[in-house]
RNA sequence: GCGGGCGUAUCCCAAUCGGCAGAGGAAGGGGACUUAAAAUCCUCCCAGUGUGGGUUCGAGUCCCACCGCCCGCACCA
């Protein structure tokens, strides 16, 4: 994932970089052919803050921080394209954003409506609601409040199944697979139509229960739900209630549950707020009369914003019964011989059972009566078998001035007009005034108003004054790579077909939802529009833990901050690197507090310690004469074991690992010269060095490449190929097996690899003859690697 | 509450298909070198794998229950 420039690089861009740069460097070895670009996700508040606060110009300060992160960037060492690099905030990107806006527009996937939408106070815009956690703002951390306003909207729902469905198609990390099926949250059931009492008025409700029917008691209408709104108008009680609710979910249903704190921490339930309304409804399977409720346990935005109540097979409805004195009606009959008392039960029951109370459909299994009952209603026309989703589509409207404008016009007499192509971009003006109270954009003297609806040419057309969210930036750039500078088009869409899905995607598993969710439906969406042959952006994605500090996050606040620029100060480009690879496996954090830069810093002195000498002791003796071949195959094996063993922990992504062997060798090396001649092997020493550079320098660059020149090999050593194990090497001529009595370890014997089963239980016995105290009445031999002798007596 | 993950030495962290619990590092003790310190080198110390069951010839690894910690989601009908 690309980077956002809020600063300098921080320790987290450093982990994801250097697991990604290693990565592409054992690739590129490897004789992979590596697109690997680099570009900034550059619109965004950050930039627009400092205009506020400290009058700097957005596009200054930004590219500024570029600047500053291109630097450290480079000293790191990490190997990006630089002829790909892009910005989001530049025209000649964020034209393609608002041309994809366009192509979208066009097929019905962007449209403006009015809704309850998130309204963050601190920030001043709306937000997605992917963007809200916990009832707060993601970045101002201000409670948000629900407001209604018309914006625009990306259809994302539309691709609700393919969203799910796909996740079973792409290798990610199970969490994030799930987290997204959880956002979708695809659930099957059916809408039932209702009626008022009075003049028959249909109301629809979603269930995913409709074998409950019959166990309906009552009905819930959201609060805002319109006929609610209507029926009720005048009414001084409802709008008093509804305010209520209003605030509550402002206020208490964020903060959790209610004043109480230890209440709230011990879980207790929030309280439910309704109100009896002046109707009835009537259940269409029974006829029987519902008295109808307002609630804020029904949401608005999720199925039809009603529900039928049936307080005996759902928690919520048993608990606003309750607290309301409204019947309970039992009509599932579970299958372990409970019996279910209406009257007093305070638990409701959802586990399997039968069907009772229930007219026709009495004494079935409920998932039969499930299916009998939809169809029933499917033939009266009362009702029909629908799927349901938790997604909502996508707000992308901002009020914000520092991102892509939304290229749209809005005509008293056309209504939206697209701007045409060939006039994009729609520029940001240069000379936004930051320190007004609204929205420059909005507030700027010309941007607004001085424009003419490209369909009629009326001079009453406004432009749009919203800007797009930045996630709408970042849902495509992977595609711009391809043709970073292109002004024919936004990517070659045959190049796009060949090198989509990208093949290894790395980033923080804070996007489990946002980009990775939204990226997935704009590849989705640009297929079926024709712009590219992939249906998933990300094949294989890598989330990296994150670096902590202590047990908590690394912050400002906290002043626990450690600045890559320290330890690459100090230690040099490479330490920093090993250092985060080697404290653990990519996936897991990092605490920094437990990780030592300086035992890394003093292994990677060995390496150089042990070059430099071995090259003084040739520079000395002269080319290395005779061998003392036992040493020297021992450290050859050894060798060829270390590049076996390491490449397959490259091929892993587990460099922690791979990294140990490579110190593992250093140790033997160290051994080997310190007990005997160095001069008898000096030449398998050399070939140990080399090797051991090679498949170092995908994690230490700078040192490699020095050692290798001094080495006196041409060229660099990146351009190199990844060492193969010479496999005469890795086949020993004896192995050690343990033997084992009763599954205990007795002894050990020392046979050829392949020995044969029966001659090495041979050998087995006669190792452990004196533990061999009874009958044996089991052996089990796995030809090198164990032998159990089971005896018994 | 639901879902996912993790508990191995003082600490970080390894351990192919279930097959000798220790690869690597850090910290600590002792020693060599040094006028001394740093660096370097040598050496020692260190767990039976959160708890309790089960399967198996054999369990850190598989199954069940529980404890602890972390991360999602959570009035979604």
């Amino acid at each position: 994932m690309f980077p956002y420039p809020s600063g300098d690089l921080h320790m987290g861009h450093a982990e994801i970089f250097t697991i990604h740069d290693a990565l592409v460097r054992h690739l590129r070895m490897t004789g992979h052919r590596v697109l690997n670009p680099i570009g900034w996700d550059a619109f965004g508040l950050p930039a627009e803050n400092a205009a506020r606060q400290r009058g700097a110009d957005p596009k200054a300060w930004t590219y500024a921080n570029i600047d500053e992160q291109w630097r450290t960037i480079v000293r790191l060492g990490y190997s990006f394209d630089w002829d790909t690099v892009l910005r989001t905030c530049d025209p000649e990107y964020y034209r393609w954003t608002q041309w994809v806006f366009l192509e979208l527009f066009e097929a019905g996937l962007a449209y403006r409506r009015e809704a309850l939408v998130n309204w963050d106070p601190v920030d001043n815009t709306v937000l997605a609601n992917e963007q809200v956690i916990d009832g707060r703002g993601e970045r101002s951390g201000a409670l948000v409040q629900r407001i209604p306003r018309t914006q625009w909207f990306f259809r994302i729902t539309r691709y609700a199944d393919e969203l799910l469905d796909g996740l079973d198609t792409i290798d990610w990390p199970e969490r994030v697979k799930n987290a997204q099926r959880a956002w979708i949250g695809r659930s099957e059931g059916a809408e039932v139509t209702f009626t008022t009492a009075d003049d028959g008025t249909e109301v629809v409700v979603y269930t995913t229960r409709p074998d409950t029917l019959y166990g309906a008691t009552y009905f819930v209408f959201a609060p805002e739900h319109p006929l609610v709104v209507e029926r009720m108008a005048g009414d001084a009680e409802y709008d008093a209630f509804r305010d209520e609710v209003s605030r509550r979910s402002d206020i208490e249903r964020l903060s959790g549950f209610g004043d109480d704190e230890a209440e709230a921490a011990a879980g207790a339930k929030r309280a439910k707020r309704g109100m009896r309304l002046a109707f009835d409804m009537v259940n269409p399977v029974d006829g029987r009369r519902l008295p109808a409720y307002a609630a804020d346990y029904v949401l608005t935005d999720y199925g039809t914003g009603a529900i039928m109540a049936v307080p005996a097979h759902d928690q919520r409805d048993l608990d606003f019964a309750r607290q309301e004195g409204i019947d309970v009606r039992v009509v599932i009959s579970p299958d372990d011989g409970t019996v279910l008392d209406a009257a007093t039960m305070t638990e409701a029951y959802a586990g399997d059972g039968t069907t009772v109370n229930s007219g026709p459909y009495d004494g079935q299994p409920w998932q039969e009566t499930k299916r009998r009952i939809t169809a029933d209603l499917e033939a009266q026309g009362t009702g029909r078998a629908t799927v349901n989703y938790r997604l909502r589509d996508w707000l992308i409207s901002r009020q914000r001035s520092w991102g892509a404008p939304i290229p749209i016009v809005h005509c008293p007499t056309c209504g939206e007009v697209p701007v045409p192509r060939d006039e994009l971009p729609v520029r940001l003006p240069d000379d936004l005034d930051f320190s007004v109270a609204g929205s420059p954009l909005d507030l700027h003297p010309t941007f607004k108003h001085d424009v003419v609806c490209p369909a009629c040419g009326s001079d009453e057309a406004t432009r749009d004054v919203d800007t797009m969210d930045t996630f709408v930036d970042s849902s495509w750039y992977f595609l711009r790579y391809l043709d970073p500078t292109s002004e024919e088009h936004a990517w070659p869409v045959e190049a796009a077909s060949h090198w989509l899905p990208i093949e290894q995607y790395t980033g923080g598993v804070e996007h489990a939802i946002l980009h990775l969710l939204y990226s997935r439906f704009f590849v989705k969406a640009l297929r079926d529009l024709g712009h590219v042959a992939a249906d998933e952006p990300f094949a294989r994605l890598l989330n990296q833990g994150q670096v902590i500090m202590g047990g908590k996050a690394m912050s400002k606040s906290l002043g626990n901050l450690v600045a890559p620029k320290e330890v690459y100060e100090r230690y040099g480009a490479d330490t920093l690197r090993a250092t985060m690879l080697f404290a653990s496996a990519p996936e897991d954090d990092i605490d920094w507090a437990d990780v030592s830069p300086t035992g890394m810093h003093k292994w990677l002195s060995r390496v150089w310690r042990l070059t430099l000498e071995h090259l003084a002791r040739i520079e000395a003796s002269g080319v290395p004469g005779d061998e003392d071949e036992d040493r020297a195959l021992a450290l050859r094996r050894a060798t060829a074991a270390m590049v076996d063993a390491a490449g397959r922990e490259y091929a892993a992504r587990k460099y922690n690992t791979a990294l140990a062997r490579m110190m593992e060798l250093t140790n033997t090396l160290n051994d080997v010269l310190r007990t005997g001649e160095a001069a008898g092997v000096e030449r398998a020493v050399g070939e140990a060095l080399r090797a051991l550079l090679l498949v170092l320098a995908p994690i230490a660059p700078f040192l490699t490449e020095e050692l290798w020149g001094r080495l006196g090999e041409d060229g660099s050593i990146h351009d190199r190929r990844f060492p193969d194990a010479d496999p005469g090497l890795l086949v020993r001529d004896t192995i050690e097996v343990p033997v084992q009595v009763n599954g205990k370890l007795r002894g050990r014997v020392v046979v050829a690899p392949g020995t044969a089963k029966d001659a090495l239980e041979a050998a087995a016995r006669a190792e452990v003859a004196a533990h061999l105290t009874g009958d044996v009445v089991k052996v089990i031999v796995v030809p090198d690697r164990m032998v159990n002798l089971v005896v018994k007596g």
